[in-house]
DNA sequence: ATGAAAATGAAATTCATTTTCATTTGGCAT
DNA sequence: ATGCCAAATGAAAATGAATTTCATTTTCAT
């Protein structure tokens, strides 16, 4: 799924690398799990790329470094990275389920195009900030929310006035 | 799905009912399509309720009207609702495709309990707002958006303290 | 009334997700 | 180092919501 990344950021570097796998590993001594090198293989693929990416997506690019990795593997590591924070999922209109790493990553939305799928991502203090005033308000204990924007992009519209 | 409701409107009544109906069939026959008696008890029974319901959970209540109906007419009727703007989507977490009804209602967000599912109705100028100024200054066309809060209830609370 | 186009609903299909299970592996105790 | 056993793996099967197919019935313009 197409991104323009609105925070350049460097790729993540070894030392954040090491920095995530202490985290997971930390999480999976907690839980009683193990260390495997499918596990390292796949948190490595998963924070190479800043993309928001479905579980056959990961797992394609994770057979690229070890084509022995099944996808039921990815799917669960997938799963251990959310639980201990590495990734969220993210819900975009195609409806199957897509994460992104969030390691070192400014909180912030989506912005989608209806029409080729592109999405941008922003950030909005203010919509955090309604999050926890509406909680209160209501009396919910609100831990965390879901905020997405659809629209047409500038590419898009710019095509569509081509045609006419 | 529970459901707690801020604003109580008194149930749809019979020329609201007549109105909407109205708006269907125009639609309908904009498309080249036909009346029909299962798509109007649909209709009547998705307006009955203020509910987020499923395919399945309409037709449950579908077939206590008329028993011979079968799913896929409710599938497809509730199709044919959200595209003449009768019906919209709920993204709710349980992953289901939701539906509630558009007609003479206001428009709101919801807040979810993650322990009980519960939701809230709220209403939130300043998110309407937020959609128009981000769209703006990323040259978007943004045409709508998604905002719901996840939270625990104040009974979910309650009843957690008293575990303890 | 007639016929063409659309609607219906049961059944089949699709496809992402999740579970099962036989086999292999990691890591602690000895 | 060796053995043990719980956990991990991955192929295959199962699940379940969403969608499509198709034979039959219904609508509606003429
Ligand atoms: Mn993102
Ligand atoms: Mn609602
Ligand atoms: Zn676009
Ligand atoms: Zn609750």
């Amino acid at each position: 799924m197409l991104q323009t990344r609105i925070d350049d950021h460097a790729p993540t570097s070894r030392e954040s690398m090491r920095e995530a796998q202490e985290i997971f590993y930390k999480h999976l001594k907690r839980v009683g799990l193990k260390h495997t090198d499918q596990r390292d293989t796949i948190l490595r693929t998963f924070l190479e790329t800043r993309d928001h990416l479905s579980t056959d997506e990961l797992f394609r690019l994770v057979r690229k470094k070890d084509s022995k990795i099944g996808f039921t593997t990815v799917y669960r590591t997938l799963k251990l990275l959310a639980e201990c924070g590495l990734a969220s999922a993210v819900p975009f209109p195609d409806g199957m389920a897509r994460y992104e790493h969030q390691f070192n990553r400014r909180n912030h939305h989506h912005m989608v195009c209806t029409e080729c799928d592109a999405s941008v991502e922003f950030f909005s203090p203010e919509v955090n900030k309604l999050e926890e005033e509406i909680g209160r308000k209501y009396h919910f204990d609100a831990t965390r929310h879901n905020f997405q924007i659809y629209g047409v992009c500038e590419d898009c519209r710019k095509k569509s006035r081509r045609a006419i």
